[in-house]
DNA sequence: TTGTAAGCGTTATCAT
DNA sequence: ATGATAACGCTTACAA
């Protein structure tokens, strides 16, 4: 079936291609009459407009790109809902890309994304990306980025995030008020801000509650921060510091691998050791022992940054400058058994 | 910062855009000295193509749509994981939507995707999808379109699926192996066929092996097929059929509720009730007991289904006939605690 | 009220 | 080897 045009209207109906286009478009200057018989050829003919062709001409896409991490993860499938969701709602069409945590890949997706003429980006960083350039030239095309999550200080631009040090801060300072004395850190790759932020909450808790910190009991999750880096380090750290009474770790999945191993193990959640996870994934009630956590708002952290992104983009239209939001969503502990 | 154009390289050497243009793309029959100067000078330009403009003339975009009924699943997530990977790996780019399980969303967006001339269109129906009308129109646009996981089998096209039925038959027969005799299906939706199938092979199990199927024992999960349906249902079902000794149910979250009810309740699994779950999801394994479970190729369906795309596509191009394949993708039973 | 024509940034044919 | 030109399908200022 052959696609249907402006021209074909135009010449189904014997007038020009500029009166139909206006006639769709709903401008006042044209005559009822033809309007009506214009949209009812268009009908006909199953019109719809080459959006590649309005694109070029109106240089805009109605279209964002999204670089993040990875898309198998609890939360990066809630924030990826949250921004298909928002814009949606307001018409345009979401590109998705993943770094699998390589910078290389993600500057490789700036490019492609800047070609295809998005009309604004959304990343959260991997965990390895150490030099802003890529961003940095985005921002120099006057393309709008807001960063999430994994974001950079640095960058001139919108930031929808949370308060990970307090969040961590507020986690570790609950154990310390339960009784907890000797606690251990689960913590995640060093340059990633937010394991850096989670970390210093730890610490600083342990600082303020007089705790001496102890950096035998820090353990680093460098498989991915997954359930297994959660199953192997507990055991390492049953070996090596026995005496622990509780552990804080960077995600409730790692969290999840040390409940695992202390089932298996025979060790009992919270008596012998106390867990506090991170995130508020779905499972982490689901699990037994239920895991105390972080609820991580992610759906909503994907609206926000979603929401902050197309002001910009419209405000960008109009040629107005651009003014840049930090925006910090709230967390909140949830108690459940471990801890 | 401007953006530069084919004219503005053009202006910069004094030459035609022309030129311009073929140098860049590796024509032969263009000087190797002034090829060198517009080399050099697109680099300095940081020059890239605009896409929009390329596409608008070379009629293919190189994206691809994808509609599923929801992101936030550890299937889907693992399929979109695939579909992302080798897209890129061919050079696409990705544009994801959710159809949120609603047939209007759904049409809606078939529409948008071929307003936005995405090269192909990969599809998983929602549950409430009943009508074909939209399916037809992307065929009858001559965009190929595959479907994977919940299909419809009249539609003239590419699909990638498991065999439902077998996979459940082999389930259920394995418990009936063990002995188990009065056995429960928490089953899906009524309209689609991926639930319809599964109900089917476990009523077939039964009947091959003498085993009177019994309506009552078949609960409905229809909250979504989420963990509440097995929690729930898991409740009634002890209460109405208390006889019973096995669950087969349509998916891995609802069997997880099953066993958080059975744990909760001092029900012992397998002794008192095996649990059989189904797709494999990574929490299966974790989980105490571990389930049971029917691996489910999630991400090598993700990746089968885009390769098959991709060849209709260069097909397309190529203006050959296309030839629609049916891919059934092996499935295997996963033996754990739970049965 | 309608139409003409330029232009968005490319690609590709056909002259030169 | 290079360039002029049309075309892709649409929007929009301007002319009729």
């Amino acid at each position: 079936m052959k696609v249907t045009t402006l021209k074909d209207i135009a010449i189904e109906l014997g007038i020009s291609v500029a009166t139909v286009s206006k006639a769709l478009k709903d401008y006042p200057d044209v005559n009822k009459a033809t309007k009506e018989k214009i949209i009812q050829t268009a009908r006909k003919l199953n019109y719809s407009p080459n959006q590649l062709a309005v694109n070029l001409r109106t240089k805009q896409t109605k279209t964002i790109g999204v670089i993040i991490p990875t898309t198998v993860h609890h939360f990066f499938s809630k924030v990826i809902d949250g921004i298909i969701e928002e814009a949606e709602k307001k018409g345009y069409l979401v590109i998705i890309l993943q770094s699998s945590e390589k910078l290389m890949l993600e500057k490789l997706q700036v490019n492609l994304l800047i070609d295809k003429r998005v009309d604004g980006i959304l990343m959260s960083l991997s965990n390895k990306t150490n030099e802003f350039v890529h961003l940095k030239k985005v921002l120099s095309r006057n393309i709008p980025l807001v960063l999430f999550d994994k974001i950079e200080p640095s960058i001139q631009c919108s930031k929808v995030r949370i308060d990970d040090e307090k969040a961590a801060y507020d986690a570790v300072s609950y154990l310390i008020s339960k009784g907890y004395k000797k606690i251990s850190h689960f913590r995640g790759d060093l340059n990633p801000k937010i394991s850096n932020d989670r970390f210093k909450g730890y610490k600083k808790a342990l600082e303020d509650h007089r705790i001496d910190y102890d950096p035998s009991l820090v353990y680093i999750c460098n498989n991915n921060t997954d359930f297994e880096d959660g199953y192997n380090n507990a055991k390492k750290l049953i070996q090596e510091n026995p005496e622990v009474d509780a552990i804080f770790t960077i995600t409730d999945l790692v969290a999840i691998g040390v409940i695992k191993y202390f089932n298996e193990n025979k060790i009992k959640i919270p008596e012998d050791v106390a867990v506090f996870g991170f995130s508020n994934w779905f499972m982490s009630s689901v699990v037994s022992p239920s895991l105390t956590t972080v609820h991580q708002p992610a759906h909503q952290m994907g609206v926000v940054a979603t929401e902050i992104l197309l002001e910009e983009i419209e405000h960008n239209k109009d040629n107005k400058p651009s003014i840049h939001k930090e925006v910090i969503l709230p967390t909140e502990l949830i108690f459940r058994e471990s801890s």
